[in-house]
DNA sequence: GTCTATAATAGGATAGAC
DNA sequence: GTCTATCCTATTATAGAC
């Protein structure tokens, strides 16, 4: 929505749309966590001076957080929940998921904001959007689950247990800075989560 | 070894052990994070001023870290890595091990330094330490797992599982500010470790 | 081994020009 | 909508008294 119109003196017109730029400002986020991303770093991500955040952002860094989270939130409803309730087998939207999964994490090169988020000094100052994108990502596996004629609690579990997986998955990674251990765990979800109910997971 | 000696004039005795010094520290790190930690935090978490850390760590947060990560590394050695190679049946050590997690994670409601270390801005930072230690834990669980005569591979594969989703617990029940989570992933682990090699896991 | 004082710097945030 | 300049506070770090 930032096309040019007619300056009487030079202004520079945005150079990236706010999505872009709070993508940008996202991967900083993931890769630096709250504390230790700082507004220089931030700032120059979409390419702007310290200030011209203030612009987009007029609470500073706790604004930024929560475009963030609300964009991811999108984001994640588009690209993860809504496929997850949508047409095709459970297994098929299972595998729809995975394939998202690795590339959104980049293979398990890239951290996750939320994790950042919790584990940080933020936990609380994010509690609820955290919480909420949590739950919608357990409760849109966990519905598939009980498409595929699981027990409600047994679906809940597992999905739970899924989610668990990938963030563990992901802070293995970093830790063993091999993002392999990433791909492994998530190629073995589907199965895992469609098994029948009798004593498996 | 700082017990009172003849003081010709007041000087001020080392109020804990250079031990007990290192647990608060990591205490603030494990809440904070890194980069979410401050000297002043720091300082004050063993009753020091800020000027005092720098007589046990002369080169400041990095030194910190460094004795924090050396200090675990003891603490899980005895606490989790030697029992779990030790005597009894496989099953009694993993339950001893999942005891002590449960313990020293105050049941899912304090975080994990390692994981917020991974995570943060210092990933490369302490690579080596980290990886060491994670290695040890996947390791020695492992170990458990070939004696109870699974095969190599999967004895690997499931340990690594265990550790990831230990995490990723941790991090989901931060999320939810629920630390429920983290006792059903704990609990379920032994049986699923041992579970018989074939389809399961 | 701890303290007070202080230096030096980086970080977050604002004002105002263009 | 972006910039330069500036402010203020917190933070890291050091020096030196006791």
């Amino acid at each position: 929505a930032s096309g040019r119109r007619g300056y009487t003196s030079f202004v520079p017109p945005a150079l990236l749309s706010r999505d872009e730029a709070i993508d940008r400002v996202m991967q900083v986020l993931r890769k630096h966590g709250y504390d230790g991303a700082s507004l220089s770093e931030l700032s120059k991500a979409p390419g702007l001076g310290r200030s011209s955040l203030y612009h987009h952002f007029p609470e500073g860094k706790d604004d930024m957080v929560r475009a963030v989270l609300e964009r991811l939130e999108a984001q994640l409803q588009e690209l993860l929940f809504t496929p997850l309730a949508g047409p095709g087998t459970p297994r098929r939207r299972l595998d729809t998921m995975v394939e998202t999964l690795d590339e959104f994490y980049r293979g398990g090169r890239e951290a996750c904001v939320m994790a950042n988020l919790v584990l940080g000094s933020t936990r609380q100052r994010f509690r609820k959007p955290l919480r909420r994108i949590f739950e919608s990502w357990i409760e849109a596996i966990a519905g598939v689950l009980a498409d595929a004629k699981l027990p409600r609690g047994l679906s809940r579990a597992r999905a739970e247990d899924a989610v668990l997986r990938i963030e563990g998955a992901l802070v293995l990674a970093g830790a063993f800075d091999d993002p392999s251990v990433f791909g492994r765990t998530l190629r073995q979800l589907p199965a895992e989560l469609l098994a029948p109910a009798k004593k498996a997971v």
